[in-house]
DNA sequence: TATGAATGAGTGTTCATTCAT
DNA sequence: AATGAATGAACACTCATTCAT
């Protein structure tokens, strides 16, 4: 992962992954056909931990939404700050065109059910009164997309010398703004 | 631009390039000096325009914060819905650690400077009383993530069939959302 | 052919097949697609001048049968000695197996109807009086054997210093032990 | 020697022929130090029983020629059908320029000797006034080639549909015209 | 004795780059 | 200025050979 992360798939070298591995070149066709099923095994390999992170998080969320927002941001911060999503992001992003089955993969298994569990948790939330009307699923959007772009942020600019963004003050400060916009009384917050 | 924001670098063909010019393999070589140089010459292109678009948003606001925050995230909007910007973000983001110096480019001439500009809105807003406390650089990011990642979804999930976002409803809903939640005195919103 | 007939398939490199043909390893993918499709062109290519020249052996022989037979061998001389044939059936009975399509294509279009056609002009022979009776695929095969066999030595024990067989000798030799076995009346002769 | 001689020396692989074996790949290198030790010992191998199969056919044969020859075919038919000589021959003839010293086997213990022997027959019957003048070593290539050809043809063309010779027929017939031509005395016959 | 995972040199194929025209 | 045939270095993949178990 670490080598299709940094060059993406085409400059990834079977050699170098190799070498970081420990094997010879030789060994990788033991288990895996071609590169490109090393490619597809790693980047499925990536979904299953934050799949289980996201179900999780999205789990059974009676309180009130406030709880729910700050336990989703919450995950995620965890998720970026201890998982390789930065690079796993980067690849699927760069290489969704050339392999698309990929993307669909990504999109099917993890981003489209997130997106859709996250859409549903809000239009409770709203059908109990307690987040203003509006497209959900945009509201959805609006919740991870800040450490989402902290996260690419990190990942590509980062590394040339701008200044990265603190995740912990990101997304407090993130929650405390979606809600006095999101609920409807305002006074409760 | 097009075959480099569909393959990225490595998996870019000159072959195609060429073919997609119009013109022989052989001519590249009449322009530029080296594949890199023909990726260098369209990134940096893809600068500019934005840039100006950037400066453009941000200059001199002194009215109410609201009307900046609109302008900035129609201008985005528009940049968005008009230009090949969706697959330059991706070149930008796939290939930011086999170019470094692109990287270093587009950071310094654009990305930077637009947080940067945006942040210094935000806090003269602060200083005016029109926005309430906090980290401003975070606010900026808030600001423009929702539209980048719904131009990322565009590019990486919707070929495969995802559900894509309308830029405009996203747009005046998550400047709704802001407003209400980086306003100091929301009752007068 | 010639590094193909030396080699077969497998064992032939296709840097000796480029430099012999005087061109760069590149060079051969700008013409064929793969190894394999050079070995069929050069197969397929070998073909031609020896279908001419069965079809020109075996076109309309109205006189004695003792005459189609000295063109039939004389002709076969001529190919062996001129051509490199040699090498060209060496490939074939050494591929056949491998390359099914090959062994396929040297039979229906050269081996099968030589040897169809040959036992036709037999058979006409035999009606008209001149061969005796008998399986005439089972004479057209002893017709061409010696020949091919003297071919099959030459290039598969000569080079280690076996003694080759003269053609022109082995040719007129037998054509009279097949002509005082075949025809009907011996006294003629 | 299945997997030799189906695909050749340079297209053979030791994992196959390890699993007809029904023993691991590492277990060849107990007996044989490389891949072409093993080829060496399958042809050396293949030798003996035609050795002596064709020694006996040629011992000692004070009657007729005639008799001789019935013999020396119907042995050679009996090889033809019961023993693996296709894939051997096959081998031998694919196989011999890039080991020379295979060739140079063959013949000088098998091939050559076998000619010779056979010329040496001839030639006898050629003294005792059986057999008409000529080239005795021809002689014995013309008796031999029939069969030859008919083995190459079946391993060649038969796997893709041609019709096959049969054996019993084809040496009957060619004895018969043999000796027609063969004899001094034809009236004898 | 036997295994089979591991190795790495070797080969077919690709593709950025050159250059005669 | 433009072409496109040709180059050759680089890389994915194969497979004979090794060796710890």
């Amino acid at each position: 992962m670490a080598v299709f992360a940094e060059k993406g798939f085409a400059a990834a070298k079977l050699d170098e992954i190799a070498a970081r591995a420990g094997v010879s070149k030789g060994a990788l066709y033991l288990y895996f056909a071609t590169k490109e099923e090393i490619f597809h095994a790693v980047v499925a390999q990536a979904i299953a931990p934050n799949l289980a992170a996201m179900r999780q998080g999205m789990a059974a969320h009676p309180g009130p939404f406030a709880d729910l927002l700050r336990d989703v941001v919450g995950l995620l911060v965890q998720v970026i700050e201890t998982t390789a999503i930065g690079g796993v992001v980067k690849m699927v992003i760069g290489e969704a065109r050339n392999f698309p089955q990929l993307a669909r993969v990504w999109h099917d298994d993890l981003a489209g059910p997130a997106i859709t569990a996250l859409t549903a948790a809000i239009e409770a939330a709203q059908a109990r009164g307690e987040v203003r009307a509006g497209d959900a699923r945009a509201f959805a959007l609006q919740t991870i997309s800040p450490l989402l772009i902290g996260v690419i942020w990190r990942e590509t600019f980062v590394p040339v010398g701008a200044q990265p963004f603190d995740f912990s003050t990101l997304a407090g400060q993130h929650v405390e703004t979606l809600l006095s916009g999101l609920l409807v009384q305002q006074a409760i917050r």
